[in-house]
DNA sequence: CCGGTTTGTCAACCATCGTTGATATCTGCG
DNA sequence: CGCAGATATCAACGATGGTTGACAAACCGG
């Protein structure tokens, strides 16, 4: 039962592997879908092991969580974060990241780890980048608006928002929009009802 | 084990309680987390009981669906929709509708439902509405931005997002920066940086 | 080569929960 | 009353899936 590949045995190596697997299992499906036994045939290992190696189901999830947050996207310039979250969003097929908060978002293990890593990762760290009063607001409905439109698209699937529909422009401009500290969001009167 | 005021026996009576019964539970926590032996102790029955008054746990909780959907809010004149989903994505922790949807978002059984719901009676009929040739992807993200804001608000519970934090300027703001079809989510230039 | 530690497997446990069938009880009709 | 059907209960089943402990196999220092 041992992989082909039969490398020496090496703890440290198989743990990565099973958080790898792990990784891309809770992005593709709710926590609770996920199951450890499936984790295991993908590395090609023991359910027990998968469990021994990280302690618990629970535990294994928050070194997924951890693993695969986005917050490194947070360094770049602030006026550059609405495209580069825009086309992330767009594209995050590719990115585990903010799949994995979005698919386990209701699982009641999982909601603790996410608000903190959603919050001390994210929410303040983009805050501490924008101006005005409100910053915290703007930074937490720009997350929102994250979360809102990813499940739309991946989760729901909600036609008008998959591929070829285009949406980048809009849902990037929605994300400027949390961002700047005062005009998109504000004084809409100018063209509010016409069409 | 019957309720205390001893109704004479109505099974449709019971099934109403229960259906009620279950929309309380299904907005407040996952698919998952429900059972059906909470649901048939708040009503005061069996379990068996439940389970036999819709046929399994899956047709129940699409009975719930249906039964709390807030599509009638669409009925009303376009302007005033962004307020008037606003104060119900503040008030929501009265209304029910919203918390079904989005606490059920990742179950697998639930998903196909909340999908359907979503979009025939939700993003359709607001799409209709709007104007311009991405009215379905601006009726999208105004479900998107909904959904968005009331996971973080209600199911993260992300602080910047909670009652006292008066985030509800922002919200309807952008609502209504979905729904317009050109100015808001297009660059802006009117400053009013404003608490 | 040998004892201890790490790495891994195997089988079983155990709780949970939706589900089901047998049975009791109530209601209404003839 | 007495029977039929709806209404509701009870106990148990069956599957699932995380968890656990006993044990085997590989690695490593001496």
């Amino acid at each position: 039962m041992r992989p082909e590949n039969s490398e020496k045995r090496s703890g440290d190596a198989t743990r990565r592997r099973i958080l790898a697997a792990a990784i891309a299992r809770f992005a593709h499906a709710s926590y609770e879908e996920v199951k450890l036994r499936d984790i295991a045939a993908d590395v090609g290992v023991d359910v027990a092991l998968v469990h021994r190696s990280f302690g618990s189901k629970e535990q294994l999830f928050a070194a997924a969580v951890v693993e695969a947050c986005p917050s490194a996207l947070l360094s770049q310039d602030r006026g550059r974060l609405s495209g580069l979250f825009a086309s992330f969003a767009l594209e995050s097929q590719q990115h585990d990241g903010l799949h994995i908060f979005v698919r386990s978002l209701t699982s009641p293990l999982a909601r603790d780890l996410i608000r903190a890593c959603c919050y001390r990762d994210f929410i303040g760290p983009l805050a501490a980048k924008l101006d005005g009063p409100d910053a915290q607001q703007r930074a937490a409905l720009f997350v929102s608006c994250l979360i809102g439109f990813s499940i739309l698209r991946e989760v729901l699937r909600v036609e008008p928002l998959l591929a070829g529909q285009d949406s980048g422009p809009l849902i990037e401009r929605l994300l400027a929009a949390c961002l700047d500290d005062a005009a998109p969001l504000a004084a809409d009167q100018n063209a509010s009802q016409s069409s």
